[in-house]
DNA sequence: ATTAAAAGTTTGCGCGCGTAAATTTTTTAT
DNA sequence: ATAAAAAATTTACGCGCGCAAACTTTTAAT
């Protein structure tokens, strides 16, 4: 701090010696300056701590610095982790990442993207809600907006997409439940909201063909994004009826295996590889919460910190890029199985 | 859509045959425009789409219709929940709310405030980290921007304050585990994070005095956010010494309580009312996973609806007084017990 | 019908910064 | 030392809109 205070770059610039433009380079990019100018403007800047009027700035500029995140649901604590490197990562590079969830609502989703075009983003982060997804409103955005898809794949969608291997979740859990036990059936709701279930459904389909086994598939009735109540009613129901086909399940994700885990516990029915358990659950995703369900969930887990690594490299290349790559970029990350005490 | 693209409001003013003061107006405020004149605009916005640069008018407004809304933890999905609620009832209003997890981190949190100043917020609604905050930087902040403090209270910080009443929790879950069992211990962590956990203590102090009980505090060791391990490592710990002083256990937090079940469930121990359980549970928040815990939980659930409601409303209330109230406000919404099966 | 209040129009300045062109200064290379 | 390249400065304009003042028109009240 120090005598007057600076009211704006004029002032500043002033201040510190320097001319104004230059002064603008210097807060466009630090490096595009001499290193003796780029030190006298950092001295001024300890001392009277001034920063550039972030509205002027991003009304001229051909690009601005911010960039956009939207998730489908943030009160899956999921997105909230995979959200919170990737806004580390952003920040760290010098941009200002926006967050935004569309709380499972597709009207939402649009009118984030919406509200985000006003930004004028130099890019933008977007899981998708999926199969709920207004496609073309999306693809208008995506027209506009440099966008990288992640998590959830749309065909076609955004530049680029950045995810994990569905096939290579399941064929693990799969193959692991096959050897140390028995073949699972495949525990999903029928009209799943997100597209990695029927990759997964898929996967599991051709796992078991091959190990040459008959897929079971349990689909179970529900709407929405409140997986776990959906999980924890559709497996009552099949305990209850007793139509599950196997002692051993396989779910879609971790949010239907938590709720499916607490009506086993309602039922009292034991749940692991114990001699005293009569059913073993493994799952997908390693939900930040699937340690402490009851018995902790065995599953396969993303790759966090590479797909949200992955996912702000990709969107800095394609903004280098100026927007647009030759051909769309698909990454996809293999899992890591953890095995827990469920299966 | 129609046949030439708006470029800025002087063009739209034009098109709509209303010059562009009034038009600027309108969109400050729509109801501060004659009915007619209002219909007009309505009618050419829906012909040309044209939506006023968001930079260009925060850079000169006095006042900006942005809304900051800063939570200490973002992965905790309590937070999500309360984060969507409030989001919605701004949007609704006018506003544009943004928000920001400090992701358990001080450092951060002052990070956010530093950046939301240069937003020039209309009102910012916080929910500081708490114990951890840095007071001074926050007080500091609180003089530049309008704030209200919500669920957990920092002393003089902030124009208000919005939250649950800590002792209409704590009554409650002691009150019921006596009247149907025995009386609690409180399980907590030794250096909580947040302010309201001492509040929490020295409530389940005063009601099992006033009851007539020993009050017998379990505190367990942890540093951070990471409640649910912190939880579950302090109840290994407890459970496995045996030092445990009572058959009841009422939890500071659901989190905490999460951990604690899973601990139980690793070490087979029954918990619940049923003749066969050896262990009674309840706890303070109603977590949306409380639902899903095996048993699932007993706890005092927040009135989610009327903190998000009205910390929203005194929020606009601030601003209306032009972000002085004569005194600090404080208002605090009592529990409601929600019984499930962990005791 | 008269009048005052309310609402809308014209005019014009200013916000804080981006950016471009022309010029001058400094650095680097020969 | 000299030329060429790089960096900084000067000058000047524009972005899109807020806002204020003075004036004109419309609306509501007596």
């Amino acid at each position: 701090m120090s005598q007057k205070r600076i009211r704006n770059m004029e002032e500043f610039a002033a201040a510190s010696g320097i001319s104004r433009p230059t002064v603008s380079k210097y807060f466009h990019d630090p490096d595009s300056v001499r290193r003796s100018t780029r030190t006298r403007i950092e001295k001024a800047l300890k001392l009277y701590d001034y920063r550039p009027n972030i509205f002027a700035m991003n009304q001229n500029r051909k690009l601005t610095k911010n960039v956009g995140i939207v998730v489908p649901y943030l009160a899956d604590p999921f997105f909230a982790e995979i959200a919170r490197n990737i806004e580390q990562r952003f920040i760290k590079a010098g941009y200002r990442p926006t967050l935004y969830s569309a709380h499972g609502d597709p009207m939402l989703e649009v009118d984030i993207l919406d509200g985000l075009r006003s930004l004028k983003p130099a890019g933008v982060l977007l899981a998708p809600l999926g199969r709920a997804s207004d496609r073309r409103e999306i693809e208008k955005f995506c027209r506009d907006v440099p966008t990288v898809l992640f998590d959830s794949n749309i065909d076609g969608l955004g530049e680029a997409f950045v995810g994990s291997d569905n096939f290579s979740f399941v064929s693990q859990t799969v193959e692991y439940l096959t050897r140390t036990g028995a073949p699972p059936s495949f525990f999903e709701m029928r009209t799943p909201a997100n597209p990695n279930a029927n990759k997964r459904r898929a996967a599991y389909i051709e796992m078991m063909e091959r190990l040459g086994f008959e897929p079971h598939i349990v689909q179970i009735e529900g709407e929405g994004w409140a997986f776990e109540e959906i999980g924890r009613r559709g497996a009552l129901k099949v305990l209850q009826d007793k139509t599950l086909p196997t002692d051993a399940i396989l779910c879609s994700n971790d949010r239907l295996a938590i709720g499916l885990l607490s009506a086993c516990c309602e039922l009292r029915i034991r749940v692991g590889r114990g001699p005293d358990c009569s059913l073993r659950v493994a799952s997908n995703d390693d939900h930040p919460f699937a340690r402490f369900t009851c018995p902790s969930l065995t599953t396969a887990a993303h790759d966090y910190d590479s797909v949200s690594n992955r996912s702000v490299e990709t969107l800095f290349e394609l903004i280098e890029s100026g927007g647009k790559f030759r051909a769309r970029q698909e990454t996809l990350f293999p899992s890591r199985l953890v095995l827990r005490d469920s299966a």
